[in-house]
DNA sequence: AGCACGCCGACT
DNA sequence: GTCGGCGTGCTC
């Protein structure tokens, strides 16, 4: 600090995608400390902030400068959530301003609550009683007070059906309290009894908690061995010493089911934090965590960005899923990042899959990360039976995707009552539409993709871009009527074929666009679990965590699927899902038998899959991903550049090309046009860029690009460590 | 990110 | 004449 009679300048950092922190003054009056929420302007706005450090050597013109304004009645942003957005907007090679935002989303939440009104049944009757009131009667004789805008929500009509009643002196407003109360769990609630090896899991986990240090566990058990319950233990350990403990879940995995479990042991509800939260619950959630009012966490990637003040554990359940991934925006994988959190708040980290990720299996091997293995399935259940049916021996007819012998398969299962799962990792009805008479075939207009028969919506759909249309009468090449011809099998045209080869048999189908809700897919659980549905039809959403007592037959379709295309993890997702699939099959008393449709009988996946025994397939694409530097062996970013007009973007990136970094640890792959080479109307080319462990390819990254103009109808886009490679 | 400034085309 | 399209540049 100066010793002339200066005011305090410190450095705020905004939300916003600009250059990096401003300096402003912090005058006396204010009291500004690290972690605050203030308000400065910012040219003629008034933007919220944070206060993230002394600006020390400040260099700015006094003239320049301008006071903060205010700071915000909120708790501090706890400098752990500091440390953490610096590594994180270092590590991808994002502004700092647009990781903040990830963190302050949201903005309501740091301003002082409304006081809210409730509306209440006063126990008269209104003289008219149309739909819409006798909805709204319906919704508040049995609830208490409720705001306006959730009444109206749950009754299904408008917040003027409520005022009108309310005038009526049908309804009557009272304040309600500034935050609904959170349950708070409870770790004695209801123990689960542990298995041995359940047992000796948990104990290492709760005295990693205990410690209240930094440490990496993987816990890896197959299907039904019961990870949740352990982890769940860690848990508790956690609730005892007063820390919030944090459960990372692929958002789809959230489910009904899960939260039941939870509830069980706890006695409360956990803390949700995911993308379809109302914006009050998400005020609350969020306020919540930051007071330490939250005790345990459950939420999608982004849940790992909330301002937690007292963390002593982070779980991250079904950690191999790519979805942990995030691709826009800042990309960054919640995996990893949860374990940068774990190390910056000095807390244990658990990793639990049935299926691990190549990266975390060997970390665990090579004595990085604790390894925890459960090895049988909890209550006896044993493994299924898989048969591997060779198409090229069992020709399938034409336009016909069920093979004899899974057919043979599921009229036996059937006949004995049981239920049936097929499974194709495809959604809609054909994934290719072509023109019978001219071989046209029907393409995304913004996208490099085939658009997709969605027969039941009765349209046409990219699934890149969203784009839909109706399926047109004739063909735009060659006119020809009614000449479209579906090529390939989606799961819709399985359940045609499923509902011909077994009539009068219920047959229900589920995909990640027919299940609109987390209760749509409780329903279709229940449903399921009722016996009401005998064979079920699904993508990828049905391999994932859900337990049927019944289900003993599980065919996979097209167990080749996955495993086309050049992506660096092809062979290990398809590996991983295809574990999944299988253990669906005979849980509980009940072995189950899997059918399996190949062409590729011999992949390494396949027979991995066949003999459940994962160690040779393990070794394999180990070894292979060694020999050729790839992760976890060797770094990995991807620089792509992306613009509307596709030879301004071939010419940056040809120029970029010709000053793009070498050396023998460093290679630069591309420039290429993405396998998807337009998506939106917007032209992509993509670099690759590998160098070896002991290089940090940021600054490779940024010696190539730093000071580097990139023309502004171009975007260019870096992502570390990339999963997406279309 | 958002907002102003600025320079071109088609409306009252 | 002006309204409004969105390229460009700046914010402590």
């Amino acid at each position: 600090m100066s010793s002339t009679n200066k005011h305090r300048r410190v450095r705020v950092l905004l939300p916003l995608s600009i250059g990096d922190v401003y300096d402003y003054r912090a005058p006396d009056s204010l009291n500004i400390e690290i972690g605050h929420f203030v308000t400065v302007p910012l040219g003629k706005r008034e933007v919220v902030g944070v206060v993230w450090e002394e600006a020390i050597n400040s260099v700015l013109a006094e003239e320049r400068m301008k006071d903060i304004l205010s700071v915000l009645p909120c708790a501090k942003l706890p400098p752990e959530s500091l440390k953490f957005i610096d590594w994180v907007s270092q590590y991808t090679m994002q502004r700092r301003g647009r990781v903040l935002r990830m963190a302050m989303s949201v903005p309501d939440a740091l301003y002082p609550k409304a006081p809210r009104t409730g509306y209440r049944f006063t126990g008269e009757l209104p003289e008219k009683i149309t739909a819409a009131r006798q909805r709204v009667l319906d919704v508040v004789s049995e609830g208490g007070a409720q705001t306006a805008t959730d009444l109206a929500a749950i009754a299904g009509v408008s917040t003027s059906v409520i005022k009108g009643l309310a005038v009526k002196g049908v309804l009557e407003t009272v304040n309600l309290p500034a935050e609904a109360p959170l349950q708070p769990a409870n770790w004695q609630h209801a123990a689960f009894d542990l298995s041995p090896d359940q047992d000796t899991a948990a104990t290492a986990l709760t005295s990693f908690v205990a410690e209240d240090s930094y440490h990496v566990a993987l816990l890896e058990g197959v299907t039904g061995s019961g990870k949740t319950e352990v982890y769940f233990e860690a848990i508790a350990a956690c609730l005892k010493e007063g820390r919030q403990a944090l459960v990372l879940l692929p958002e789809i995995a959230l489910t009904a089911q899960w939260l039941a479990r939870f509830e069980d042991r706890f006695g409360a509800r956990p803390v949700e934090w995911h993308s379809d939260l109302s914006q009050s619950i998400r005020r609350r959630n969020w306020r919540a965590v930051i007071d330490g009012r939250a005790d345990i966490v459950v939420g999608a990637r982004s849940a790992l960005f909330l301002p937690f003040s007292k963390l002593g554990l982070i779980v991250v359940d079904e950690e191999h899923e790519s979805s942990f991934k995030q691709d826009e925006g800042v990309p960054y994988n919640a995996r990893d990042m949860a374990v940068v959190r774990g190390k910056i708040g000095g807390c244990p980290v658990v990793l639990a899959s049935a299926t691990p990720s190549l990266e975390s299996l060997i970390n665990a091997r090579n004595g990085k990360y604790e390894y925890l293995k459960l090895p049988s399935r909890y209550g006896g259940a044993t493994l299924p039976n898989v048969n591997i049916v060779d198409l090229k021996e069992h020709k399938l007819g034409s336009q016909r995707w069920i093979s004899d012998p899974l057919r043979e398969a599921m009229e036996e299962t059937l006949s004995m009552g049981q239920q049936v799962m097929l499974f194709l990792n495809r959604r809609g009805y054909a994934p290719l539409t072509l023109c019978d008479t001219c071989g046209h075939r029907l393409q995304c207009p913004h996208c490099s993709a085939w658009l997709v028969e969605h027969r039941l919506m009765k349209r046409l759909q990219c699934h890149h871009c969203g784009f839909t249309s109706a399926l047109p009468k004739c063909c735009s090449e060659c006119g020809a009527e009614e000449s479209f011809k579906a090529c390939g099998p989606g799961i819709e045209r399985l359940v045609e074929e499923a509902e011909a080869l077994f009539p009068g048999r219920r047959i229900a189908m589920m995909a990640s666009d027919t299940i609109s809700s987390p209760r749509a897919a409780a329903e279709f659980v229940a449903a399921m679990e009722r016996g009401e549905i005998e064979i079920l039809i699904g993508t990828q959403i049905v391999a994932k965590g859900y337990h049927f007592a019944n289900l003993t037959l599980v065919g996979i379709v097209d167990a080749d699927l996955g495993l086309a295309g050049g992506d660096l993890r092809a062979s290990e997702r398809t590996y991983q899902l295809l574990s999944q699939v299988t253990g669906r099959a005979g849980r509980e008393s009940s072995s189950g038998t899997v059918f399996l449709q190949s062409y590729l009988p011999e992949h390494p996946v396949i027979e991995a899959i066949a003999r459940q025994e994962g160690e040779a397939f393990f070794k394999l694409e180990a070894a292979g991903r060694e020999s050729a530097g790839m992760p976890p062996y060797g770094r990995l970013a991807a620089v792509i550049l992306s613009g509307t007009n596709a030879e301004s973007v071939a010419g940056f990136a040809s120029e970029l090309a010709r000053q793009a970094p070498m050396g023998e640890k460093i290679t630069v792959l591309g420039p290429a046009p993405a396998p998807l080479s337009m998506i939106r109307g917007r032209h992509r080319y993509r670099f690759l860029v590998k160098c070896t462990k002991d290089i940090p390819i940021q600054s490779v990254l940024g010696k190539w690009l730093q000071g580097r103009k990139v023309p502004n109808n171009i975007r260019l886009q870096i992502d570390i460590d990339p999963y997406n490679f279309m």
